[in-house]
DNA sequence: ATGGTACCCTGAGAGC
DNA sequence: TGCTCTCAGGGTACCA
């Protein structure tokens, strides 16, 4: 989509999570995309128009694409085709002069995707108060241990706050947990203490939830049952899944082979090892 | 302030 | 085969 001229957008029906704002499609038609970037769950193409198309995925939302294929054939390529739950259709044309057709298919409809005015990334309700980005090397021991500093909320809610830190969801964060060898269930200001001990812990906390990131950006994401790239195929990541959907499998830190305990916490399965997770 | 819970919605899978 | 029940990548509103 980058570089690409938006031709026309067609809208399935009136909502997602929240209905689309006044005029949604035609502000977007008739713009170039200017930048596609990230901000923690969210996607954004930034237009000409100087507005933001914000978008977020939510659990069951999935881009697909059609591209590089000539001239109008481009719209009859079976992945142009509308299946159920195609709810948002952008025709395009690239940057390279090439039709193409990006859909959004959300079955629960939990996703949706609003405009951001001109200049008002840093004042949105949906952006402004969220945290520190997990990819990179700032979020490290200390980043983390002030974070956490106070806190008496368990690990794993303090994890998934996206105030504190921005992308993590409940996979990643209880992979991230298991190679830390840290127990979802202890206070997060724990990780604060004075002293090597702490300062340790957070340290591991902080690399496991970089590499986390990183081998799964690196393996396409994770694919739980019908998740898909926008090329149509699955990642992979869930094949490396530690503790995560795997109750009863013995854990797999080096020495261990305790059996995977699930629990609930804040309404959220959290897999997690009883042994060697302290 | 920070739980925990219900809710938004559809589909998949298990059990009967 | 078909029914009912439970659960799911997220986030927010509301309660205690």
């Amino acid at each position: 989509m980058a570089g690409a001229r938006v031709e026309s957008v067609a809208l399935g029906r009136p909502d997602l999570r929240f209905p689309f704002p006044e005029r949604f499609a035609e502000r977007i038609a008739g713009q170039r995309i200017e930048t596609l970037s990230r901000r923690a769950k969210y996607l954004l193409a930034e237009l000409s128009s100087g507005e933001t198309l914000l978008m977020h995925l939510g659990m069951s939302g999935s881009f697909r694409a059609a591209s590089g294929i000539a001239g109008a054939d481009a719209f009859h390529h079976p992945r142009s085709k509308l299946a159920a739950h195609d709810h948002v259709i952008f025709d395009l044309v690239t940057s390279d002069n090439e039709p193409a057709r990006v859909i959004y298919n959300d079955p629960r409809r939990f996703g949706f995707m609003t405009l951001v005015e001109a200049g008002g990334r840093d004042t949105h309700p949906l952006l402004k108060d969220l945290g520190m980005e997990p990819t990179g090397n700032r979020l490290d021991g200390p980043w983390l241990a002030a974070a956490f500093a106070g806190k008496r909320t368990p690990l794993k809610a303090a994890l998934l706050d996206q105030r504190i830190i921005a992308g993590l969801g409940n996979i990643y964060v209880c992979e991230a947990l298991n190679r830390a060898s840290l127990s979802p269930t202890r206070e997060a200001g724990t990780l604060s203490r004075r002293g090597p001990v702490a300062a340790r812990r957070a340290e591991k906390l902080a690399t496991a939830i970089r590499e986390v990131i990183a081998e799964a950006i690196q393996a396409g994401g994770s694919s739980l049952r019908d998740h898909m790239r926008t090329d149509g195929t699955l990642g992979y990541f869930q094949h490396t899944f530690r503790v995560y959907d795997r109750e009863g499998e013995p854990c797999p830190t080096p020495g261990c082979g305790a059996p995977v305990t699930r629990i609930v916490q804040s309404g959220r399965s959290t897999f997690y090892c009883r042994h060697c997770q302290r």
